[in-house]
DNA sequence: TTCCATGCAAATCGTTTGCATAAAC
DNA sequence: GTTTATGCAAACGATTTGCATGGAA
């Protein structure tokens, strides 16, 4: 049987009010500056926790470190693989006639109502 | 002026030739098998190269390496988060009516044709 | 009083980099 | 001849792990 810990709680409670995909790191930083004891160790081995029970999604990144988003309502992801931003965004992408094009082509079976879009942002296009 | 060496080329063609999404260890191993000269830095570096222009695709896994994709006509990929096996779609997303949504909401301007589904295989659901 | 979670540090994995040499053009 | 690419090995960043200890149930 799991047991919710001071230092699990802290980490989720930060990525309840975080609207920035964080990082590990970052959640790191950020709940040490609010007083936790956590360790780096136990940021990661709760955040691979949290994600596998699908209270939140790690979001992996063409570059950089991974970053973590608590699951609210559904939404999607567009990321800039220049600069690592990722935006949310609704759109319907008709889960149903999906779950078909994807069932009759692959072995997937159950799938995320997150999905990912990849792209390049106003700023870094720029450049 | 960019030069076509020997083994650029060899790690194309295996690319090309491949539908397993292979990681950069497997394209590697595969062209040595082959009698190739190249170092792991060098395929590294071409991988790099030939994703940033746009020849190939490199698709980020929840856990592992990364793995590749030669960019033949558009299709989809719809992944496994247990086991990383990358399967390919044909989907439909509806091209400018995501563009609206993502754009209206997002500062992504360009986007790719390539997108990422995150699920869950049947021989992995099974466990 | 059991067993899950922690803190710490070392280890691991995947990838990048610096540098001297070799190959394209 | 000039410049870009290579091979090698060392360095790097992100993440995982082993182990002894602490805290929840």
């Amino acid at each position: 049987m799991e047991k919710n810990s001071k230092q699990r709680q802290e980490i989720l409670d930060f990525l309840i009010e975080s609207y920035s995909h964080p990082t590990a790191e970052e959640v790191y930083n950020e709940i040490k500056k609010r007083g936790s004891t956590a360790s780096k160790g136990t940021v990661y081995r709760n955040l691979n926790f949290l994600s596998e029970k699908g209270i939140i999604e790690k979001i992996s990144m063409q570059n950089g470190p991974d970053r973590y988003d608590y699951l609210k309502t559904p939404h999607n992801h567009a990321i800039c693989v220049k600069c690592n931003t990722v935006y949310d965004f609704e759109y319907d992408f008709s889960p149903k006639k999906l779950k078909k094009a994807i069932t009759e082509k692959t072995d997937i079976e159950e799938f995320s109502n997150y999905i990912i879009v990849q792209g390049i942002c106003k700023k870094c296009l720029g450049k």
